[in-house]
DNA sequence: GTCTATAGTAAGATAGAC
DNA sequence: GTCTATCTTACTATAGAC
């Protein structure tokens, strides 16, 4: 690589970078490309010689964390056998979502508003909710299969289960709102998928 | 009241309207000005003699649905003591809730875009969400305080419900993406919150 | 109160020098 | 590749006639 596409190469990171920052900062949708450009020292112009607009470098730092993502869990063997009715597995579900949520705020903040930005007639926070949940919807579904009796419609479960998992970590990881640890918040959502408000039934644990 | 202040509140319903239409078809965000008046059938300027802004629209709409959910729960007794680990009551709170959110579509999914566009440094999001499970979050302090175990901090868990409940009701109501009848929906939903996914414990339903 | 016409503003995008 | 300067567009908001 010469010199000149060094060069090149290092303003495309600055302006990701800068944009990453921004999102956090102003919001995906307050954040102008001039908030860009000058947050990373450059001029204007130079924005349009990487990207064709803003919804485009949404995309490449999607592609990032989405590789991010894979790169983490590839060698893990993750069968569709999965039980999620044990809790440890169940766990292990809820607390990787919840980091990669918290590792890739900027993004995740910024995805959340570019598909509320599309308005409610184009579909698309349906489309992401079952397309992100699908891994949970083919968990459900084996364990359907299995002859455990689901609550209800795999999809619908799943997706409830993203939808509270998503909104939840938007208000919370935004915000620090709450002075609860990761972990607690993890075991508390575990908990509660597991066994919802009424608790592990005949066998409740009488701590109070 | 005079025939000229008749018109313009004429006008006036007739602006809200037009933008209740135009907030579902093209999203609050996306809505310009002139798209409410010129469906409303007005000029441009006509908007300004009765908002000052498209918030402020928003915001004379959303009272409308407060005052509107007030009046539905009015004279039903709602007393903290409320037990969400009765199936019935549980059943009664997250079908009241899918209802409100199914009758008053654009003005919820309006409410929805608009916070997500504050962005994510304003909290906006964490203060809708606990505000809004307020309610919930009562009944589960009471249950608590009655000797009950929770699967964690009620204010988690009641945003965890209500984040929930939101984002699929966003979701689904607004696309119509599922063939699954409401009372199929807010059953499914019963089941989960009381008891997630491992079900009843001792006494589960062996049907499959 | 409502209209038409227009001023004002903000941001996206590009042209051309270096 | 990067810069400065500018063009263009789209929308908000107001002014003034009726």
């Amino acid at each position: 690589m010469g010199v000149r596409k060094m060069r090149a190469a290092g303003t495309r990171e600055a302006l990701k970078a800068a944009a990453r920052a921004q999102f956090v900062e102003r919001g995906y949708l307050n954040t102008k490309i001039t908030d860009i450009t000058s947050a990373a020292g450059r001029a204007t112009g130079v924005f349009y010689d990487h990207f064709t607009d803003k919804e485009q470098l949404l995309n490449e730092l999607l592609a990032e964390m989405h590789s991010q993502a894979r790169e983490r869990l590839a060698g893990q063997a993750h069968p569709r056998e999965h039980d999620l009715t044990d809790r440890a597995q169940l766990r292990e579900h809820l607390g990787a979502t919840w980091h990669v949520m918290r590792d890739n705020l900027p993004v995740m903040t910024a995805l959340f508003e570019s598909t509320m930005s599309a308005g409610p007639s184009s579909d698309r926070a349906w489309r992401s909710l079952t397309g992100d949940t699908a891994v949970i919807r083919a968990h459900l579904d084996w364990l359907r299969e299995s002859g455990h009796q689901l609550p209800g419609d795999p999809t619908l479960i799943a997706a409830a289960i993203g939808g509270m998992l998503s909104m939840l970590g938007y208000a919370v990881l935004s915000s620090g709102a709450t002075d609860l640890s990761d972990d607690e918040i993890v075991d508390s959502l575990t908990a509660f998928v597991l066994h919802g408000l009424a608790g592990p039934g005949a066998t409740a644990d009488p701590r109070s």
